[in-house]
DNA sequence: GCCGTTTTCGGCCCGACTGTTTTCAGTCG
């Protein structure tokens, strides 16, 4: 539980190792922050088993420091370095065109600390009279804001908190104050991002049950107490709420409390239709309640079909219940394998072998190794030499072990005209195709539309990665004719990824229901960097069920042979 | 500050783009 704001204070330590000119001891302590960010174990269990050690980027300084604060609760050195800038990097970085450097620039020269101090600079025009920064600057960093406001928030990213939530509803329910115990809101529609957690739950002693609840580990401040009502701050950096109903109205109440609002509007109106009421305590003709024990006779006591949580947006469910032309969607356990991921070869940090036993671990019948192609500097993109030697590589293992199918894979960049960043003849060696626009997009919607459409047209194509580009919380989406290259995509019978790494969740699921009008496929991709990412391949499929997608709409439900047969 | 079948020192994540500059620093991917 701690393990986020260790990693948070790791990423402030690289911050201003970085100001402060160290490039080196910023980039370790930077590659640490992601590292126990995105690590599915408890940094206090790693320590007991004395294996922190093994923590990716973990030397002996880091471990003596990562000790010190699970002992005293702070590390020395960042305290230290803290009273020298007492600025809110999280924030502030999250502001695209702002870097340590310009953050500290702007503290030193303004006195800016934190998100809300930069709006007022803005607002006063001081921005442009701190040396290196001009009219243009101002501008830019005014655009980013908007954004940041926009779209970044408070939120938390579902997949990076999903088994913390798990844990802490575990320990709600296995203690025998609670008959019963359940997630609600955002986190049961498998929303990319949450705000909050809520619990409903059913119990015999209020009282005591709000007493359990709130000497768990995990709650950090009552923010309220009532009877019914628990809302607690978590460790997590996040709050939750606990409901507690009676079983008369959990099904009422699961269904009220899931949401969304637009959902829930929708069906008091119906529900007023038919001359009842429905409310968190049950759906009710007069004072006579009709239903509210389960979910299943409140849909159903209203002429409609149960809806999956994830469906529940107001965007033509309801009517589809009502016709009882719901979508059967696809199981996370109908997915077979993933069809993208990193190594060390390019931008990864695991290797071959480590990226494979991982994903056998996780009983995966194939996974397919996209290294970033050569234009992609930064990412250390593989060229057609470094690609035919790994390509031989993956013939032998695939030969010597048959319990997992690699697929030799690739990421390939759409140039900036448009063609695409490898011979054509290698392509054709290639299992899975995945193409991306990651460099010079700029804002002319009809050039990048005509460029994705030309390099879709090239047949080369498999899937399209990320076709929106957006960041959540930091970049827009490009401006790019979805209805286009849709339209492209089924003539090039090329399908649509649906990236489920955090930041992108791309395509987006409301783009997917659209795009699932016209005749194509999806493919589901983790974009691992390293081993612990591959379990972000089930947020990928949360997107396709909150896109409406059935298993045969993913290509990921097909077996290997199916898809490869040669 | 980490890491090593190039192992205890000397490499690590480089190159394009932007905006501010007059020769370059900072950011981004």
């Amino acid at each position: 539980m701690t393990n986020r704001e260790l990693a948070s204070l790791f990423q402030d330590l690289a911050d201003m190792e970085e100001i402060e000119g160290n490039r080196w001891e910023s980039l370790a302590y930077g590659k640490v922050a992601l590292s126990i960010a995105t690590l599915v174990e408890d940094v206090g269990e790693l320590r007991k088993k004395d294996s922190l050690r093994n923590i990716e980027g973990v030397g002996a300084a880091i471990e003596k420091k990562i000790i010190e604060y699970l002992e005293t609760g702070h590390i020395e050195k960042h305290v230290k370095m803290k009273e020298k800038y007492p600025i809110d990097f999280p924030s502030l970085r999250n502001i695209q065109g702002l870097g340590p450097k310009r953050i500290a620039l702007l503290h030193r020269e303004l006195g800016i600390k934190n998100v809300d101090d930069l709006e007022k600079a803005l607002e006063e025009g001081a921005i442009s009279s701190v040396p290196g920064f001009g009219k243009k600057s101002e501008e830019s960093l005014r655009r980013s804001l908007e954004v940041h406001r926009r779209t970044g928030s408070n939120r938390l990213f579902l997949a990076l908190v999903y088994d913390d939530i798990h844990r802490f509803l575990s320990k709600v329910r296995d203690n025998g104050y609670f008959l019963k115990a359940d997630i609600a809101g955002s986190t049961r529609r498998n929303r990319e991002t949450i705000g909050d957690i809520d619990i409903l739950a059913v119990c015999t002693d209020n009282a005591k049950c709000t007493e359990f609840f709130l000497s768990l580990d995990e709650v950090e401040d009552v923010v309220v107490r009532g009877e019914t009502k628990v809302s607690v701050r978590l460790s997590y950096g996040i709050n939750c709420d606990l409901r507690i109903v009676d079983p008369e109205s959990y099904g009422a109440a699961m269904q009220y409390f899931t949401g969304s609002k637009e959902h829930n509007i929708k069906m008091r109106d119906l529900a007023i239709e038919q001359n009842l009421k429905l409310n968190e305590y049950g759906l009710f003709s007069g004072e006579k309640s009709v239903a509210g024990k389960t979910e299943e006779e409140v849909y159903e006591h209203l002429g409609l079909s149960w809806v999956p949580p994830e469906l529940r947006e107001n965007m033509g469910e309801l009517e589809a219940a009502r016709g009882r032309s719901l979508p059967t969607l696809i199981e996370h356990r109908d997915v077979r394998g993933d069809f993208h991921a990193h190594t060390n070869a390019s931008d990864g940090t695991a290797t071959l072998e480590e990226m494979v036993e991982k994903a056998k671990s996780l009983g995966y019948d194939y996974i397919a190794l996209t290294e970033h192609s050569a234009s992609l500097r930064i990412a250390n993109g593989l060229d057609e030499k470094r690609f035919n030697e790994r390509n031989v590589e993956i013939d032998k293992i695939n030969e010597s072990d048959r319990s997992i199918r690699i697929l030799k894979g690739v990421e390939l960049e759409i140039r900036k005209d448009g063609t695409l960043d490898l011979p054509y003849k290698l392509l054709e060696e290639m299992d899975v195709v995945v193409g991306a626009l990651h460099q010079w997009v700029g804002d002319n919607i009809t050039e990048n539309t005509n460029r994705v459409v030309k390099a879709l047209n090239s047949g080369h194509i498999f899937t399209l990665a990320h076709p929106t580009g957006r960041l959540i919380g930091v970049r827009e989406p490009y401006r790019l004719d979805f209805e286009k290259i849709f339209q492209a995509c089924e003539e090039n019978n090329v399908s649509l990824e649906i990236n489920g790494y955090p930041e992108r969740s791309d395509l987006p699921y409301d783009l997917v229901k659209r795009a699932r009008e016209y005749d194509l496929k999806f493919t589901l991709g983790s974009d691992s960097h390293r081993t612990d990412h591959l379990r972000f391949l089930r947020f990928a499929t949360s997107i396709a069920r909150r896109g409406w997608l059935e298993k045969n709409d993913v290509m990921n439900t097909s077996s290997c042979h199916e898809l490869f047969a040669k």
